[in-house]
Order: structure tokens, then C-alpha cells, then sequence
RNA sequence: GCUCCCUUCGUCUAGCGGUUAGGACACCGGCCUCUCACGCCGGUAACAGGAGUUCGAUUCUCCUAGGGAGCGCCA
């Protein structure tokens, strides 16, 4: 039989890191076992539910690259398939109507919580013989076991038991018709043919309600396996309070899909002492009987330390483009200043996203921004204006301007005059850059180019010597 | 309150009866060096507690404590 997996979000708001590794074992179970991934939106809710979801979750997990075999299924669209069902199970009495209002329920759960026991539906209507109250539409109940207990095997946790004494009789269906979603997501996994569903363990004592569907429809109910959950650094359930909500947010901030995959495969699941893997590897190493049991803890610091390896790492294409997109995001005119490739190799060292990336190359596509009061104060001073002339004057003669050249011509500047090479290296690169930080001097002068470095130096020397004189 | 689940460095984790308890992030030193980084070398740091089982428990069992989840006409 072919495994089937799949991804069922409900679109009640953005599609967020626990929902996205959720999302990736899903589809990584799918694709080592060379099964399908079906993508389904669980959107019965449709108080909550918005379309404005719908396209974050699937534009997430297309940034991804978690590409799905079959769907998106809408359960909006499947009502008649869901009222086909409950009529069915209505008829063979599997479940039954009831009339309680939502007060009385109310009132039921309260008495029941003071009394010290779980709360839970009474059952008063499943043997319910009166003639229906007038004017009241009734909710449809699951007319679940009352004795014995439903036994399954987790693949990650191992067997969980859960006595049908502890489940009560819930809602399929409101009184509109509409249905709920223990029981859409029963019938949608039996007629996807979905054989291992993948969730979080906030949904472990869902299940023996679901199989007790299951079994009523006489179906046979898929495995299981809950994932832990991911809480935020207070140690809570990640949720809006830890930052960046959606995945999406995470592009902006100049993270990348593989920097976050590998963060969170490794996030609960391991493989030996290996941290990196390729999309490939993960494919093929990973195994959902070996995801771990307990909850983990989001480290922001980690994702970056990935991200900085996968920044330059792998193919550069798709990060070089992604890079441009977001300096033209920024405003910059990318037709006045080196090529966008140049700048990504020669930042790709020293930045941990592509939004400081970004940061630290604005100076290579704006005019001269000004120096800095702190480094020109402490580097531009009238004794370097001579040798920086001098050395401005060899620069202006380099017929080839490329960095080996440029750094050549400062090599033998040293040498000959015995000006130490600190000594004159920062006072160039504050002459430029404005500021006493960016790459290597030669790759810089070599990205601004020879016009606009030569313009810096006159400028810088005439503010030099301005300075100092007035 | 009831039910279910979980527990190795600060964090993510390896371990699958005998290890100097390993790796990674972070942190702290050092090296490299034209700045910032990268990189390299080194260091600090953990088996929640208590009973068993066993020649021997981080590892198996039970209890306690702590944490999490669920108990909706939400998903």
C-alpha cells in the first residue's frame, strides 16, 4: 500500500513554525517512502477561516518547496459528502440529535467542574424518546462507545489507551448542518486514503474519538503519529507572543527555506551527530519512528547559524536573485553599481540574513552617504592626507580594476614608502565607505568601481584638509 | 479537578546495561588579520529526585516532583 500523508491547516491565521514542521514530516514520510502528500484546508470554520490565510499557508509552504501530490482539498466544498455521511450514521444509529441549548451545557460544565470531575456531555438526549421541543434546531452527536477503551499504536510515542469512559458523545454537526471537525477530518482521511496522519500531539486525545469514527463507519483508521510540540523561550507553546508568527516572516527577514527546513528537521529529530542536511539527505535519512518525544524549545540563534551556512553554500542562482529582489526592495538602482553577484560573494562571508546583507551593500548603490563622526574623527586625520593622495594617484592610473590589481598596487604602496599597512588601510576605508567597517579594502574599492573610488579619496581629502584647517 | 503525554549541558540533541556521558548553537579564551566577519584551536556546562531489577544503571520498572496538552456548536 502507498503511504499518504498529508498537511490539513485550518486558514484561522498564518501559517507558523509548528505548523511548518508538522508540514515537513508530513511530506518527508511521503517522500522517503516514495508515497503521496495530499494538501488539504480544514476551513469549516467559517466564522474564523480567511482567504488571506489560505494564500499565506500555501504561499509558505510553496517558498518552502513543500510541493504537494494532490490537493489543495477545501472542506467547504465537501459539505454534501459530510451531510451524506452523518445521514448515514443517523440512520444506523450511530448517532443522534440533540436539543440542549448552549446555556444548559454551560451550566452542566460548571456543576460538573466543581464537582471535581472532568467535564463532559451527559448523554441526556442519546436515549432521548420525547417529541422533538419546538423550534429548536438540534446539533447531531457521535454516539460514541460507553464501555471498553480504544487502543492504538503511535508510531513516534509507541501504544496509548484511552478508556471510552473518558470520551463523551461530541458534536458532528451544528444545527445549520455544518459539520465539525472531529468528524470532517475522519471522513476526509477515509476518503483521501490517507494512511498515516501527522500532527501535533495537541491532538492525542482527539484520536480515540476519531477511530471511534472510524470504526463506526466501518473503516479501517490510519496510523498515527504525534509530534511534540515546539515551545517559544518562556518555555509556553509558541504562539504570536514569540516574534515572527508566519513563515513568510521569515523570508522577509532574509532567512532561507533550506536554513529553515534543516532547523527544524533537526528540531526533535536527529541522525547521529549530523546538523546539515541537504534537501536530498533529509529525503532519504529520515524516519518518523525516530522523531522524539518531548517538546523542544525554538533557539532563534541556531536558524541563523544555519542560515549563515546556506548563505554561502550550494548553488548561489536562487539566493543571488532573492538578494536583488530585496535591494531593489529597498530602493536601490541596481543599473548604477556592481553586479548583484559580486556583491552576494564577497558579503556572503559576513552576513548571517540577506536583510543585513542588504544593509551592508547600500553604500555600493548610493552616493557617498556621509561619513561617520566617530571613524572620521579617529582615521581621517591631516597626516594621512599626503600618502592617501599618493595612493589615490596610483589607484588613478590602474588601467585593470579588479581586486587582485587594486590590492597589489597597496602591497607595493606599502612597501615603498614603509607606511604600515594598518596605518593606511582604515583611513581608505573610511574615505569611501564612510564608516570604519566593510569587506576586505581591495574587493570593496574593486565593487565601488574606479570613478566612484576616486571620487571618495578627492572627497575624503578635501574634507581632510578642510578639517584641518578650519 | 480529571485524562493523556513528556523529562541528558542555557538551547537542540547522541546514547539504546559497563563511555573520561559525544556533537551542535550560544558563551568564554587563543590563533589568523587592513576593519567587521569567516575559519581554525581550546575551555566552561547535563543524565530532575527517590525506590527497586541487576555484578553494574543515563539506559529497564515503579513512585514523587516539574513541565506540556486536552476536557468547545475551534481546528
Amino acid at each position: 500500500m502507498t503511504i499518504r500523508t498529508r498537511f490539513a491547516p485550518s486558514p484561522t491565521g498564518y501559517l507558523h513554525i509548528g505548523g511548518v514542521r508538522t508540514a515537513l514530516f508530513s511530506w518527508l514520510h511521503a517522500c522517503h517512502n516514495g508515497g503521496q502528500f495530499v494538501m488539504r484546508i480544514e476551513d469549516t470554520d467559517r466564522l474564523r477561516s480567511t482567504q488571506a490565510s489560505v494564500d499565506a499557508i500555501l504561499e509558505g509552504m510553496q517558498w518552502l518547496g513543500l510541493d504537494w501530490d494532490e490537493g489543495p482539498f477545501y472542506q467547504t466544498q465537501r459539505f454534501p459528502r459530510y451531510t451524506e455521511v452523518i445521514n448515514e450514521l443517523l440512520e444506523h444509529d450511530l448517532a443522534y440529535p440533540c436539543y440542549c441549548s448552549r446555556e444548559a451545557l454551560e451550566t452542566m460544565r460548571e456543576q460538573q467542574k466543581a464537582a471535581g470531575i472532568k467535564p463532559r456531555y451527559d448523554r441526556r438526549c442519546r436515549d432521548r424518546t420525547a417529541p422533538p421541543p419546538p423550534g429548536v434546531e438540534p446539533v447531531i452527536r457521535f454516539k460514541n462507545p460507553l464501555e471498553g477503551a480504544v487502543e492504538f499504536d503511535d508510531v513516534i510515542r509507541g501504544r496509548i489507551v484511552i478508556s471510552n469512559q473518558e470520551l463523551d458523545d461530541l458534536i458532528i454537526a451544528r444545527p445549520d448542518g455544518t459539520p465539525t471537525y472531529n468528524f470532517t477530518v475522519v471522513v476526509d482521511d477515509m476518503d483521501m486514503a490517507i494512511t498515516d496522519v501527522i500532527r501535533g500531539d495537541d491532538h492525542v486525545n482527539n484520536t480515540p474519538r476519531q477511530i471511534n469514527i472510524f470504526n463506526a463507519l466501518g473503516a479501517q483508521a490510519p496510523r498515527y503519529a504525534h509530534v511534540p510540540m515546539i515551545l517559544g523561550g518562556d518555555g509556553k507553546r509558541l504562539s504570536k507572543r514569540h516574534g515572527a508568527v508566519s513563515v513568510l516572516e521569515y523570508r522577509e527577514q532574509g532567512f532561507l527555506p533550506e536554513a529553515l527546513l534543516n532547523y527544524l528537521l533537526r528540531l526533535g529529530w536527529s541522525h547521529g551527530d549530523q546538523e546539515i542536511f541537504s534537501r536530498e539527505e533529509m529525503v532519504d535519512l529520515f524516519d518518523l519512528g525516530t522523531v522524539n518525544h518531548s517538546a523542544s524549545t525554538f533557539n532563534a540563534q541556531k536558524l541563523v547559524w544555519l542560515n549563515e551556512h546556506y548563505i554561502k553554500t550550494g548553488d548561489l542562482t536562487d539566493k543571488v536573485a532573492r538578494f536583488g529582489e530585496m535591494l531593489a526592495a529597498d530602493g536601490l538602482n541596481l543599473e548604477h553599481g556592481p553586479a548583484v553577484r559580486d556583491v552576494y560573494e564577497v558579503q556572503m562571508e559576513r552576513a548571517k540574513t540577506l536583510v543585513e546583507m542588504v544593509e551592508k551593500s547600500r553604500v555600493f548603490y548610493t552616493p557617498f552617504p556621509g561619513f561617520d563622526e566617530k571613524a572620521a574623527h579617529k582615521y581621517l586625520k591631516l597626516v594621512v592626507a599626503e600618502p592617501l593622495e599618493a595612493l589615490r594617484n596610483r589607484w588613478q592610473r590602474l588601467p585593470d580594476w579588479r581586486a587582485e590589481p587594486i590590492h597589489d598596487v597597496l602591497k607595493q604602496f606599502v612597501a615603498e614608502t614603509g607606511i604600515k599597512f594598518g596605518k593606511i588601510a582604515q583611513p581608505v576605508r573610511v574615505a569611501i565607505t564612510g564608516t570604519a567597517v566593510s569587506p576586505a579594502l581591495d574587493k570593496t574599492l574593486w565593487l565601488l568601481g574606479q570613478e566612484q573610488s576616486m571620487q571618495r579619496l578627492s572627497h575624503a581629502l578635501a574634507w581632510i584638509r578642510s578639517r584641518e584647517s578650519g
